[in-house]
RNA sequence: GGAGAGAUGGCUGAGUUGGUCGAAGGCGCUCGACUGGAAAUCGAGUAGGCGGGCCUAAAACUCGCCUCGAGGGUUCGAAUCCCUCUCUCUCCGCCA
């Protein structure tokens, strides 16, 4: 959310910042809301400083012994007025509160203009890809064929979208969450978290998925609570409505958890295999920072989560979305994309971000510069680190050898107690 | 699920016959004094939000309004009275 002063000091900005979005949000009717709910609430306030001051004079009178009748027909009158004009300023003040909950971030100025996905810009590329002297195959075949993914079982269990993982590709799953957790906790620095997997409502809404994404989500209709789309849900909403003391920055958590996607908007898209599921397994990092410095913090964040695929041996690319690409509530992102041998393509794996103050607005979550210093929100940050199923895809697939066994990764192997899967 | 108790500032804890209470006291914290330095001691300060003024702007300052779990009501006036909701704690039941 942006703040409405901001909005009101820059609106020119916030305009041309929407449009580099594609986004056609009408701001000057906010503009105008914001207008009247300023002067009505000057209304509201004068007459209250009346009926306060006379309040006090009647308590004063009443304790003399005075007669105050004329004072409390006074006060009567004008909290009838206080009564109506509330009515007015509350009116504006939800309406403008509504429309802010539908306003994107603002991208940053480093990021590439364009009007969708085309004009991301690659900004690295890291690793060889490997080369075969066969024809790679699709992670589903080399699954099915080790008997690893179960496809058909997971339609029958749970419907489309839903896949079983067994004997050792469970195992592998299970591993390679390990590996990503121990890294980033013990080598990176990061606090692990194990939170909820089921939120509410405040929740959903402090990091933008609700109101305007309801339809991608999962509830549960009798407890009004949403299975969570990514840990960055629960772990960033830990401190909503808290003001953290300066020295407590940076904050860096780590977290497993399953995510829940309805993807709505994606019938048709990656039907097969392991890439687009309805429920998956995500390590992620969230970071809480200081406004000066969330941005060198997000090319730090990108490479810990970079630091997984060189260690998998994974080759793999940097794009920085454009404006047109950019989620509702990022000013900044970094998609790290994994070669796939057997979709022959760069695929998105990892997904990093700076909100800038966008989500500590709306989840209030504000730390203090020093003691005795007013409250400043923070800087929110948060990328995968990685996507555990798009991970166990990419393995399958680059370390797939010609007889249909797949070799397992070096770090891996301490993990899963077997090197190779066959 | 049944019965009961409670929600006050960073923490603790008064206030519940409605009236200078945004709120005593203590702790913590900040600044200052004392000290070679520190501890102890003493003094001062210390909630958040919104709107206005000031200003190029922010901060600071200043005026006002709101907030004592949330929402609504009674009243000239509510932390204090009434209603609804949420959450926490204790006991019983159930359960991994």
């Amino acid at each position: 959310m942006l703040g409405l002063k901001f909005i009101r000091t820059h609106s020119e900005a916030v305009k041309e910042a929407l449009s580099r979005r594609n986004n056609s949000f009408n701001l000057d009717e906010v503009l105008a809301w914001d207008e009247a709910y300023r002067s009505r609430l000057g209304e509201s306030e004068k007459l209250k400083n009346l009926r306060n001051s006379l309040s006090e004079e009647i308590g004063r009178m009443n304790a003399r012994k005075q007669d105050a009748a004329a004072q409390m027909q006074e006060v009567r009158d004008a909290s009838a007025r206080i009564r109506e004009i509330d009515q007015d300023v509350q009116d504006l003040e939800q309406k403008i509160n509504q429309a802010l909950l539908m306003i994107p971030n603002i991208p940053h100025a480093s990021v590439p203009v364009g009007p969708d996905e085309d004009a991301n810009v690659v900004v690295r590329v890291e690793g060889e890809p490997p080369g075969f002297d066969f024809q790679p195959r699709n992670h589903w075949e080399i699954g099915e064929d080790l008997d690893i993914l179960d496809f058909a079982r997971g339609v029958k269990i749970a419907g489309a979208r839903f896949t079983v993982l067994k004997g050792k590709g469970a195992q592998l799953e299970r591993a390679i969450t390990n590996f990503m957790l121990d890294l980033h906790t013990r080598e990176q620095g990061y606090t692990e978290i194990f939170p909820p997997f089921l939120v509410n409502r405040a929740t959903m809404t402090g990091t933008g998925q609700l109101p305007k994404f309801e339809e991608d989500l999962f509830r549960c209709d009798r407890e009004d609570l949403f299975l969570i789309p990514t840990a960055e849900v629960p772990v960033t909403n830990l401190y909503r409505e808290e003001i953290l003391p300066g020295e407590a920055l940076p904050i860096l958590h780590t977290a497993y958890t399953a995510c829940f996607r309805a993807e709505a908007g994606a019938a048709g898209r990656d039907t097969r295999g392991l890439i687009r599921q309805h429920q998956f397994n995500k390590v992620e990092l969230v970071e809480f920072t200081a406004p000066e410095t969330s941005y060198t913090e997000l090319e730090r964040l990108t490479d810990d989560a970079e630091e997984v695929l060189r260690r998998l041996g994974l080759a793999y690319r940097v794009v920085a979305l454009s404006t047109g690409d950019l989620g509702f509530s990022a000013a900044k992102t970094y998609d790290l994309e994994v070669w796939l041998p057997g979709a022959g393509a760069y695929r998105e794996i990892s997904s990093c971000s700076n909100f800038e103050d966008f989500q500590a607005r709306r989840a209030n979550i504000r730390y203090r510069p020093e003691a005795g210093a007013r409250p400043r929100f923070v800087h929110t940050l948060n990328g995968s680190g990685l996507a555990v199923g798009r991970t166990l895809v990419a393995i399958l697939e680059n370390y797939q050898q010609e007889d249909g066994s797949v070799i397992v990764p070096e770090v891996l192997r301490p993990y899963c107690g077997f090197d190779r899967i066959e």
